[in-house]
DNA sequence: ATTGCAATTATGCAAGCGTATAATACGGAA
DNA sequence: TTCCGTATTATACGCTTGCATAATTGCAAT
């Protein structure tokens, strides 16, 4: 007659953890961040909001776990990308845009993703952390391609900033795409990034443009 | 003995439209999206909440007019700082740029507001429109110029496709700008916008780097 | 089988939210 | 000066939020 308890199994600290990260970046990813409230996450993640507090200090800290997981989850997708990509220093560059603006990674539901978590960094000084070290990691590897491609000796400094700007590029490419899909022709930001990308570094990268869909 | 009942001045509808709007900028320029509730935009406005829901159809119609009027003073701002461009293209191009990405326009506040629309685009279809308007507007400013800079007769998709790369950079550098303001040297942000749009457009911008404050 | 611990659920609470409605007082019209 | 429309304030309601706490139950050790 009373109320029926609900059934449990009991998982381990790092699967219910996992599932509550999972859930919360599943939820953001399609409402926002107004869409993370402890009882979503929880019914997402199959427990009750109680599960929590019990793992996670706060639900802000809850989030800030959940930042982290996805910046590491973009940087550990990068590196697989960049482990198969072929070795011809201009075409692993190429590779690396091209990934970068198509789907899934310019994709309106990232882009809401990332907004969700994006007001948090001003006065959040871990998340800052956080968005800078992958920043820098991503910025890092595009370096290390743009050196791969440019003939040997190239002064650090250059390498530096125009690491900077291709980051730029493929970061408001990878914006403007996701927010106004619509906008674009097909492949029409793909072929803009590579030529952009090679006018920036001195190379030419159309030829490294994969073939389309439509 | 009883309540005070709090003195007031009858000011018209657009002075109060007007100021009900530049309180919810302000705040959400300081708090982002969270910072924008009725009691804290009616207190800033020197009003009631009562007001804004008379002015107003919702919280969220007072919303979406801040963004609007966000958007329409971005394009004066930058409107007027054409008028008083020089009339040289290269320069004037070099102009538009350097003030894309220094403050008050690259700024972390301006990030934080920014941002606080941001989400808002996914599932209000007007929003997105005055989001596309104001992108729109950005981008054929930027052509006119790029195209004035260039030899006549250049092909119209050339000149759309390196108008959507320059402002892809501007707006990358003005995004990773904002948001890590002390990851960059003084004036590296700057130099490093005009020598990627110069190199996407195929000129020398970096004459026109205004000389420095350190 | 029994026990004991902690993982999990259930329930409640105070605060803040947007909104609705009633009461008030400002200021132009007469 | 009075009066009236309405701009403005005051108050309250229902809902949701994050968090705290108490009650339960799965499960490993014995």
């Amino acid at each position: 007659m009373t109320g029926e308890r609900r059934k449990f199994r009991r998982e381990g600290e790092e699967a219910r953890r996992e599932a509550l990260i999972a859930a919360s970046l599943s939820l953001a990813s399609k409402g926002g961040a107004e869409a993370l409230t402890v009882r979503a996450i929880a019914e997402q993640a199959g427990v009750t909001q109680g599960l929590i507090r019990h793992y996670f200090h706060s639900k802000e800290d809850l989030t800030r776990a959940a930042y982290a997981a996805l910046m590491d989850r973009m940087i550990r997708t990068s590196d697989a990308l960049l482990a198969e990509a072929p070795a011809e220093p201009a075409a692993r560059l190429a590779s690396f845009v091209s990934a970068s603006l198509r789907p899934p990674v310019m994709d309106t539901e990232e882009l809401v993703l990332w907004a969700a978590f994006l007001h948090r960094l001003r006065a959040d000084p871990e998340m800052r952390t956080v968005h800078e070290t992958r920043y820098l990691a991503f910025r890092d590897r595009l370096q290390a391609l743009i050196a791969a491609a440019l003939p040997p000796g190239t002064p650090q400094h250059t390498l530096r900033a125009r690491a900077i700007a291709c980051n730029a590029v493929i970061d408001g490419l990878w914006l403007e795409g996701s927010a106004l899909p619509e906008a674009f022709g097909p492949n029409e930001i793909l072929t803009i990034g590579l030529t952009s990308v090679g006018a920036i570094v001195g190379l030419d990268l159309i030829p490294y443009l994969p073939e389309a869909a439509a």
